[in-house]
DNA sequence: GCGGATATTACCAAATATGGTAATTGACAT
DNA sequence: ATGTCAATTACCATATTTGGTAATATCCGC
């Protein structure tokens, strides 16, 4: 890390880019490899570039910024992205995240904390301002895992149910187990009985749904 | 605010109590309105306290925190939670943040990051570990893109799958759909094909992961 | 109008699942 | 030591599903 951390960014707000611009070369622990008005050529910049963090702005002529970043991800997964932004929409926030930016952080953040958002970044943080944290946090809230209930399912019956869900028969799950027929039988009536369904499909069904397993 | 942001604290570890209370005494913007080993009276701890943050640790005896979180957000919606745990084990955090805790720090934190955690805190903002928060970006990037592929299935074969999902036998599809039973399983070799599956079980799993259907 | 996809019905034979009842064993707790 | 629970196996009779093959009717696009 001689040269501190690689930083590329992509505004169309000129004074901005130069404010950043200077802020950067004022600090050893960081390098800028690039600056840009637009994202037309991400693609390519990033690649002659090869940088460890782009600061991005959500809001670009040509290209939009979340189309932006939905690129970087695909192409360069290993490249963290940090957006800039001067407004805290909710829309766009999550728009963002979902296009795989690490950071959100608004644009009249203080210098420092910008500095620091970007080594946060870059560290496998998930740098956010306030505000935009408390946002993400009550989405994750409402949306989320429903708290699942126990069943109360013994481990072997978890084993058998979960084979269910993997499709496979009485006869297949018997042979995985090394058990009999008649047993996963006996394990099946049991696990009808404590998920309260009658059959292989509402089994399923609720297993999944209840996500008391993968979902693959 | 005279005396600054009114604290509790729940935490089974008596010298992890004590500096954080000598933390919070040092400290005229913050005010400790109580300190409890365990959460099996929360309720009345936080009646008699009035707390505007409540840092709650997540292992406890007794009463889990997650559990504790659960009643305070439901009996106190506005008294903000600040979680405080040793291991940022993936289950907990989701678990925390779903039951509505407002934030999730670590607690080999510095001491100064506690004190504006619990600032943040009371002001709106969610503050988090930078580990916690990337976990939590990533679990929200995977919840929200969903390309569900199309398997070309028709309008029938729809109805037909989304009665099976439901839990419903060829016979009583059938009847639902007042059409016969034979009709039925032409629909389900139909949708086997399509789908590459050979069970009810498989097509259910299916149809339910790939988000043809709500899932209840 | 003809080929193609969809919806419908039908029958046979074989494979699977379901419900009920019952018994044995080992572990674990009171 | 006694009782509860988990895991195991067994058998019977029914019900349900699956695979294969085939036929008819309708609607649609070229």
């Amino acid at each position: 890390m001689m040269n501190g951390i690689k930083v590329i960014i992509f505004d169309d707000n000129a004074s901005l880019r130069d404010s950043i611009t200077m802020l950067l070369q004022d600090n050893p622990d960081f390098t800028l490899a690039g600056s840009y008005a637009h994202s037309l050529d991400v693609t390519e910049n990033i690649m002659q570039t090869q940088p460890d963090v782009v600061i991005m702005d959500i809001d670009m002529p040509g290209m939009n910024g979340i189309e932006a970043v939905r690129l970087i991800r695909k192409n360069f997964p290993t490249v963290q992205i940090l957006m800039l932004t001067v407004f805290d929409d909710d829309e766009k926030v999550f728009a963002a995240v979902k296009a795989g930016a690490a950071g959100y952080i608004l644009k009249n953040a203080e210098p420092q904390n910008l500095l620091q958002a970007i080594s946060e970044v870059y560290n496998g943080g998930a740098p956010m301002t306030p505000g935009v944290a408390r946002k993400v946090l009550q989405q994750f809230q409402s949306i989320l895992p429903e708290e699942k209930k126990d069943y109360h399912l013994s481990m072997r019956e978890k084993e058998v149910l979960a084979l269910l869900v993997d499709g496979l028969s009485y006869k297949m799950i018997a042979g995985k187990l090394n058990i009999t027929y008649d047993t996963v039988r006996a394990h099946m009536k049991k696990i009808y009985e404590k998920l309260h369904v009658a059959s292989m499909t509402e089994a399923v069904a609720k297993a999944i749904n209840q996500k008391l397993f993968s979902g693959k």
